[in-house]
DNA sequence: ATTTGAACAATAACCTAAATCGTTCAATTA
DNA sequence: TAATTGAACGATTTAGGTTATTGTTCAAAT
């Protein structure tokens, strides 16, 4: 039923955005009274941070997935940041439907997400330990530089919906992907 | 004339936001009719847009100074990504005051700071292929390496009028500039 | 080449009333 | 007990119409 009610939900908010997003028009496709909404959530917000934390649940799935293959910590890496940048453009075209909207509630969003952005940063940071430890990786602070990575990577997100000619390709990613790895020198130092 | 006018009203926008800074407002700080400033600018719109681009100029002003210093690629792209970071940082700072304003601002922003985008991106880019040439710096197409550098160090300005706890020190600007330069692996491959 | 003041159209601010919507809750159902 | 309801309430939005403010134009003046 919870989920029932956030898949309408969501569906809503996609289509009519937030604010004319109706509790009544949720309960009616809902086939129940409006009422019955408050038996699982709070408020109109908090079903509205619900859809963006499992939607992050989701997404860090699909990250988790790349980050703990069964492959050395560079490929891994590297799906990691193919898989990131992707799914980060799928949400964010449907982001973009919220308009002017979206930004009002960015704060909120950003909010809801932070515990799972934390996760990822937590998890990478493993995976760079492992590197390091392997040697297939430099000596850092892994923590910091797993900060620095995902923040690069979520900084791409926002040009994504206000640049309408922001596209995503795998040569870029692949671009991407190398200097990340590798460094744009010819030297390590 | 047309830069006092444009003082005046980046005073006036930064203080009272887009809407509520009004023709009459500035006119009269100028000592002048208010129809006396359409004689240098268009409208209201223009006088914006103008204002961005003198502020992009200058920004642009500040990194071609790194960028085509008398030292080393390297030496360049490391003070080209210190500087680029902290003049972001003291912009998005100012753009914060329009809050909610912004966002539906920002696609004509971008749009008069397209031209300087798409100048640094060239710059940078006869910096990387210098570097390639001395065999500093790896080959690759460095256009569009230029293009995703750029890209993910500008990623890093809508995050810091957002999350309010976004800040901004030089070790992280150091990691990240060592991550860009030379990547997290040993082993370049 | 610059500036002005009057005039105009478009927009914002204001007000009120009506409608809508989010939220609560005691009662009801199953 | 778990789940749902419908009535009721306060807060917010909408609608309509008025006034005030603001952006913009232009012929005339400096």
């Amino acid at each position: 039923m919870r989920l029932q009610i956030l898949d309408i939900a969501f569906k809503h908010f996609t289509i009519y955005g937030y604010q004319r997003t109706t509790l009544a028009g949720i309960a009616n496709e809902l086939g129940k009274g409006k009422s019955a909404i408050y038996y699982y959530f709070n408020n109109k917000e908090h079903i509205f941070n619900s859809i963006v934390e499992v939607e992050a649940d989701n997404f860090l799935s699909e990250l988790t997935k790349c980050l703990t293959a069964k492959t050395d910590e560079i490929v891994r890496i590297k799906k990691y940041i193919y898989t990131r940048v992707m799914a980060m453009y799928k949400v964010a075209a449907r982001y973009k439907l919220l308009k002017e909207e979206l930004f009002v509630l960015l704060p909120e969003i950003e909010k809801a997400r932070a515990p799972f952005h934390h996760k990822e940063i937590m998890l990478l940071s493993k995976v760079l330990r492992d590197g390091i430890k392997k040697g297939m990786i430099k000596e850092m602070n892994e923590e910091l530089a797993a900060k620095m990575l995902v923040n690069t990577l979520k900084g791409l997100e926002i040009p994504m919906f206000i640049n309408a000619e922001f596209n995503v390709n795998a040569t870029e990613i692949e671009n991407l992907s190398n200097i990340l790895l590798n460094g744009i020198t010819t030297h390590n130092n």
